[in-house]
DNA sequence: ACGCCCTCCTGTTGGC
DNA sequence: TGCCAACAGGAGGGCG
């Protein structure tokens, strides 16, 4: 699923055929996304320059010059750019029509994704406002993780997936930097020490890192810009391997489910 | 303030 | 073999 690593892979894909090129149109297949697509955005992207690609948390941020563009995966989102006359696929939802006669396609099976104009400081926005630091900011440190977990009864699984205190870690990943940080899933966040604070942010950093580097993680729907697979699957210690022996020790990993959501991990090496 | 739970959606899976 | 329910999950919003 697109978390921090998918996303970032999807911007690295995009930005060099978007930079400088300018919208010829918006079309919009199925406006009924995350958030239905408001009906002026054609009216307004039409002959905008895109003049950035940046990315805050899991979301994609389009500079043009005039506003920005917000764009969320959802869960089974991809972006791809393809020749104009690629012909239209299932769940393809709109389609970006550049000035190079290519376009940026998005497909999402499930709709959960979304698209948003600001003509504001995106970073402003209402879905942007009130996220947690960027896991590589210096900002997010021992300090921060141990000063958020005082106090906190949540399980420090759920805190990791809480876009207010964590940004870019969604259930895989969550998973594997715990498991990174030999902690477990459903620690209570005030009961962590002061040693496994200082594991995982470190283990954070490193799952995210590596993830980028191999194109990030594709379960089922995602692939980057160019069509291409994210390899991380195959690095995975426990997501998705319930049952199946840890790669450091041979204890076989264990499942549950956790607020809804599949937790992992190994009862030997994390505590 | 905190934390749990619901909701959106559809492809896949597993059980009967 | 075929049908249907359960499951998966990002994350905002509602509620206790």
């Amino acid at each position: 699923m697109p978390e921090l690593p998918e996303v970032e892979t999807t911007r690295r894909g995009i930005e060099p055929h978007v930079i400088g090129r300018t919208i010829e149109a918006l079309e919009v297949y199925e406006p009924r996304l995350r958030w239905p697509v408001a009906r002026t955005l054609p009216a307004r992207l039409a002959g905008r320059r895109i003049v950035a690609v940046g990315r805050r948390a899991k979301y994609l941020l389009i500079g043009l010059d005039a506003g920005a563009l917000i764009v969320h995966l959802g869960m089974s989102g991809s972006l791809r750019i393809l020749a104009a006359d690629t012909p239209r696929l299932r769940h393809d939802q709109y389609d970006l029509r550049l000035d190079s006669g290519r376009i940026l396609r998005f497909n999402d099976p499930r709709r959960f994704g979304s698209l948003h104009y600001t003509d504001a400081d995106p970073g402003e926005h209402r879905l942007l406002r009130n996220l947690a630091p960027e896991p590589f900011d210096a900002a997010f440190d021992t300090e921060y993780l141990w000063r958020i977990t005082r106090a906190r009864r949540l399980a420090v699984k759920q805190l990791l997936m809480n876009s207010r205190l964590v940004v870019g870690v969604g259930n895989i990943y969550a998973n594997e930097a715990l498991f990174r940080a030999r902690v477990r899933p459903g620690r209570q966040a005030r009961h962590l020490t002061r040693a496994e604070a200082v594991r995982l942010v470190r283990a954070v950093r490193t799952v995210l890192t590596q993830a980028i580097r191999v194109g990030g993680t594709t379960l089922r729907d995602y692939v980057g810009a160019d069509g291409s697979p994210g390899y991380f699957r195959q690095k995975l210690y426990v997501y998705e391997r319930g049952g199946q022996p840890c790669r450091r020790c041979g204890a076989a990993i264990r499942h549950r489910t956790q607020q809804g959501r599949s937790s992992y991990y190994c009862p030997c090496c994390q505590r």
